[in-house]
DNA sequence: AAGTTATATGAGCTTATACTCATATAAAAA
DNA sequence: TTTTTATATGAGTATAAGCTCATATAACTT
């Protein structure tokens, strides 16, 4: 038993475990969006915005490209947004459903936690 | 875009964040398996394992059954196993490898933090 | 009933997390 | 060069998370 891949596993779901963070993943979604458009999507404060940005684009999760004034942003592994449509059932947004593959079955008690 | 399924799918990723509680949900597997067992396979301390327990059990993560005096839990949803193999692209529990249904591509960057 | 084994839990401590405010940097426009 | 727009970051704070210790409950044994 490999103690170092259950570190990773853990580190990826901390992650991912901010609802404020889930947001800001599935406002990029599949596509490259800059800090503003990112901001503007989900509501949250600029600060706010970089402020889980940075750990995300620290562990590699999310890739960055400047062009002039403005960062974009985007998913490094298309997976990851699959996995994360996948396991919701449903997309929290509309727009992903065409681009997703669904590459796992969701979680059962997902649904019933959303009362 | 339903801001529900968000917070459960952060709260899926929370109660799955820490080392310690994969450990105790790869420890059992996809078989029922007491407390002291998971003490035994963990070699965590007893408090720390029913501490860890508590909240995978409240959340329905996992079921138990009384047996005299033996509690045994389970994985609630067997695709939870599943996913969780698929998502290491190895089993970090060897065992495991036959059991499982690999349900999603590995995610890439896994390997690499490994490090 | 008393002792033993199996498991759970409340209190307290320490560290980490999420957030905000003020400010810094970086590029573009004036 | 000054101003404006876009983004990042350090410091401070409140809350939550992870852990341990002592103790409680629950079932079995004698």
């Amino acid at each position: 038993m490999d103690e170092k891949i259950l570190d990773s596993l853990a580190r990826l779901f901390k992650l991912l475990s901010d609802a404020n963070r889930l947001r800001i993943i599935f406002a990029i979604g599949k596509e490259k969006k800059s800090v503003s458009e990112i901001i503007e999507a989900t509501s949250l404060s600029q600060t706010l915005v970089s402020f889980h940005l940075r750990p995300l684009r620290e562990s590699g999760l999310l890739s960055t490209e400047r062009r002039g004034p403005f960062v974009y942003y985007s998913v490094s592994d298309p997976v990851l947004m699959d996995l994360l449509v996948s396991l919701c059932g449903v997309s929290p947004k509309e727009e992903l459903k065409e681009e997703v593959n669904f590459v796992c079955p969701p979680m059962r008690f997902m649904r019933k936690w959303m009362k």
